[in-house]
DNA sequence: TGATGTAGTGAAGCAACTCTGAACTATTAT
DNA sequence: ATAATAGTTCAGAGTTGCTTCACTACATCA
């Protein structure tokens, strides 16, 4: 069993070290900004805790006595270490230090907010931000274990939980092995797409429903490079976000879109450094 | 100007590192002997007070963000630094450690009082425990200075700001270089006394003077070995502490009483080191 | 599915603490 | 001596922190 500590505040402690450094305990009361007669009783109270006499009297005066040196000590560790914790929070408050952990699919981290990152991770130089590039229910299981503090992932998926707010809506194209697209949506495809489970894929998927293509699908993967690459040796076509089509292949035959979205635990504490980067990644 | 430090209490920094210990809230506040309530409400203060997001809220349950491990070390350090402190008031109330300044008079320090402060040192071997042999007068204004914690000097000096208690009362007796002292009081003397100045000198020579005999001064010092030689010499007769006659002289003739008190200063903190020798001088 | 137990939060009331302002006392300076 | 200064005490008000009790969320068991 812990034996009982006498219940010290910061406080009374500070009272303690103003004293033994102001020429008067009227001096001592007015640095801390509290009237003399609260610093008396204060330092009273300090000593009744700590059950020691602390004090010599000479007539109405007290004085610090020799013997509570240790006191002293421990009074000025004490709060040097609560005013370290003071700059971490207000550090910490402001953004300019922790960790703040990110995850990004891969069209949001090298494609939309490339820039933003770059600039946020110059603008908090001294803050520890780590980017985690995964498949948007990767992301969204880490989000929710508490593994990262915030995910842009593809929207739609509702995650108990989870919160989610909108940030941005990206086209998804058709791209071809050859130039252009025939004008007969039956004879589209074979298809080279992301692999089932992902959401773009239903996304796709569904759109070429709603448009009558054939969906046969001939090869999977969730790189996008390899889904180019496929195309370029004529595999079959794909259906890309825009911006990770690249610029080999015309501008391709947009049939849907997907929406990107900012995930945060569901009632996690508003970190600052995440609350600011959620406004940059706004715009 | 000290930025303003966040007034934080042991109580509550302990109440952060008995939740980051135990499995649960409740175990926690069961350890710590406090309601949950007073636990929650408690960590919500904390928070509130450093000013930065510590738990993460997953319904109603609260747990310790992983962000917050500087505020934990940061308890955790104070509170072994606290503990520290309660164990060195404790030793330090109970008297097994800390100053004791001591003063007395030659003849208490080797006379009356040897077993005592032997039997003190024994007793408190953790306390430092200093000795300064030296006429009452000089203790005297060292006890009202503050140099001094505790002293026995010759009673009937009334000093503003010291407080006297009498221990005992000590016959002082005349002895002579002859076997023997006149019955013709008149015929006494000369004499060899302690210096002028000193109380038991003026005890004395009221003494002679009440008795009749003459006070013929022939020699002082305020070393009794100087005045026994004397003495010995035959240079006079004296007036000494029967403790302090030695054996080499008869039982000599008793003619008056001087009163050994324990003197403290008047107002000073009771020391509890000094509370302990001043119950063991009084027997 | 509902009953029950457990963990934690929130509101009300109460006791303890801590501040201010005023009156008071001792000490120092004029 | 008188005034000024430093520090204390006291009374009262405001704040804090605790307990109790009611309540919600979640989990377990039947």
């Amino acid at each position: 069993m812990t034996p009982a500590l006498p219940d010290l505040s910061i406080r009374q402690l500070d009272y303690l070290v103003a004293v033994s450094t102001e020429p008067s305990w009227a001096d001592a009361a007015a640095r801390i900004g509290v009237s003399p007669s609260a610093l008396s009783q204060g330092l009273s109270e300090l000593e009744r805790r700590i059950g020691v006499p602390l004090f010599d009297r000479e007539g109405r005066r007290r004085t610090l006595r020799p013997t509570a040196e240790p006191v002293l000590a421990h009074a000025r560790q004490v709060i040097a270490l609560t005013s370290d914790l003071a700059d971490w929070a207000e550090r910490t408050r402001t953004g300019r230090a922790g960790e703040l952990r990110v995850g990004m699919i891969d069209a949001a981290a090298v494609g939309h907010f490339t820039d933003v990152l770059r600039q946020f991770r110059d603008d908090h130089p001294e803050l520890h931000l780590t980017l985690r590039v995964a498949p948007s229910g990767e992301l969204l299981d880490e989000i929710e274990s508490g593994d990262l503090d915030l995910a842009v992932v593809v929207g739609g998926h509702a995650r108990r939980g989870v919160h989610t707010e909108s940030l941005m809506n990206e086209p998804l194209a058709v791209f071809t092995p050859t130039r252009g697209l025939p004008r007969d949506v039956t004879s589209w495809g074979p298809w080279v797409l992301f692999a089932q489970g992902s959401h773009t894929r239903a996304i796709a998927e569904e759109a070429l429903q709603r448009l009558g293509a054939p969906t046969t699908i001939v090869a999977e993967s969730n790189q996008p490079e390899v889904l180019r690459t496929m195309v370029e040796l004529g595999v079959g076509s794909t259906v890309l976000p825009v911006v990770q089509a690249g610029s080999d292949f015309g501008p391709g035959r947009v049939i849907a879109e997907r929406t990107l979205v900012l995930a945060r635990r569901d009632g996690a504490a508003v970190d600052p450094a995440a609350e600011m980067l959620a406004v940059a990644l706004r715009n």
